[in-house]
DNA sequence: GCCAACTCCTTATGGCGTAAACTAATCAAC
DNA sequence: GTTGATTAGTTTACGCCATAAGGAGTTGGC
């Protein structure tokens, strides 16, 4: 289930996001922790272990706290996954080089979220529904924008190619993402886990070719074989889609901006 | 989070994907459920209430039963969210027009799973990586086959283009499901939100415009104004980047399409 | 009539986020 | 110094969750 951003006071949230670390002359005992040392920790329980496993109790006891220890630096979970989203979106390029025209550039931005993506899987299972606004999500779009602005397009469609590729990495990073997690969650390989249910297919639904010809029909086909044996099957296969897909759209793409340049 | 398929017995749980339901001459009191009843019960309380609120409890109480009584009919959550989403796929079309050529009916394809996802967007939470491969999964996959088969392309090409269609549908109707599921759980209308929002960017990022002088050129731009007040903002402008950011893809993909046809 | 199979319930376990109340540390003002 | 306010961190507790275990009542075949 998608996790959703904090929902309690907007300023606070934001203040976390946006300000590096609150001056401190007070009493009271120094903190032990940062905002910055319990995000840090909570990209690596997520990291390692899936969005799953990351509770409060978990991050606390990485830091050798209690789960409420971390409610004095943060509000809750869902402003920690705020921060932690933003983070890590901060950490991608804020220019690409434009020398050799916007496509390799876009090209460059889109494996550089893609790759975001997969090294921090739990990115793609938070909500972006309302933005988090923080630095790293306009870092993020302003080194697309930048792309892409010198081809002249006007705002309007600008915008649009910008949540087109954005829609369409998230959507195929997803792809690869959830296959591996499923590997990782259930222990069980892509190979056994095919072949177990490809036979209980043929048991369960003999009648599968009659319904579903294309798809026998492409199963048939052998396109399908594993190039590149150290890497699984699904995991290839969505990757290309990937690679493929990009190329789709730039193309497409292309024939939209190649009128006025 | 995301949530995931079934862990448990893969026959057991191919077979309630697969079968109708089983023969009854045994002893025991009838049963008083159903496995689609079931499953019904789970999708009206995931599409009215949000999936973070399917719990066994949920679905049981709605049925007039203890969340138990469910584990007699389904192995597990896990499997029941896989037979919700199997489901809700098969209410797709089979079979699309062709008269006019592969390009609008590719077009309903990506309109009609696209208005699927909205009208279940809990489906857009739950993890395509180990596909459930029940009939309404494979429904919707032969009937795009069936679309772009007849192009000719090779069935490599072919299987590329279907991966990258669904993932893109899936990436952006996520935007606007997720935009509404916001507004729905957080009670925070979108005018509110963004207004409050963009007033403590003002304040916190003062070198806003220096730091993304193209974001800040765009917002200047004026190009987005609310066409059809009725619709929210935000919802709007992520079916606009659905329908132009097809577009892109088919004109790519006709591209690739035309040399042969 | 009896037994095995079955449905459904109650109870219990170990997780979760976080509210509330508390202890202990630290600084400013006196 | 001493005091009092302020803060960091702990413990405890509440109400959720999925589901394991075991028991009560129901039914068909023998």
């Amino acid at each position: 289930m998608v996790v959703f951003a904090g929902q309690g006071d907007p300023r606070r949230s934001m203040s976390l996001l946006w300000r590096a670390e609150p001056e401190r002359t007070r009493p009271g005992p120094k903190p032990a922790l940062s905002v910055a040392e319990i995000v840090d920790a909570a990209i690596a329980v997520a990291d390692t272990a899936g969005i799953a496993a990351l509770s409060m109790r978990a991050v606390g006891e990485r830091l050798g706290r209690t789960a409420m220890a971390l409610y004095t630096y943060v509000p809750g979970k869902g402003e920690l996954i705020d921060l932690m989203s933003d983070r890590v979106l901060a950490e991608l390029p804020a220019d690409y080089d434009l020398s050799a025209g916007w496509r390799p550039a876009v090209t460059a931005w889109a494996n550089d979220l893609w790759v975001c993506y997969l090294r921090h899987p739990w990115l793609l299972q938070v909500s972006q529904a309302r933005p988090v606004l923080g630095p790293g999500e306009h870092t993020m779009l302003e080194s697309l924008l930048r792309v892409l602005r010198p081809t002249g397009v006007p705002a309007r469609t600008l915008w649009r190619l910008a949540g087109t590729l954005s829609c369409f990495v998230r959507g195929s990073a997803q792809a690869v993402a959830e296959t591996r997690q499923a590997t990782a969650t259930t222990g069980v390989g892509e190979d056994e886990w095919w072949y177990t249910r490809s036979a209980l297919l043929e048991e369960l639904a003999p009648d599968f070719d009659e319904r579903f010809p294309t798809l026998s029909w492409m199963a048939g086909q052998e396109a399908f074989r594993n190039e590149d044996e150290s890497v699984p099957y699904l995991e290839q296969e969505a990757r290309e889609t990937f690679e493929a897909g990009l190329g789709f759209l730039l193309d497409g793409i292309e024939a939209t901006i190649a009128p006025r340049s």
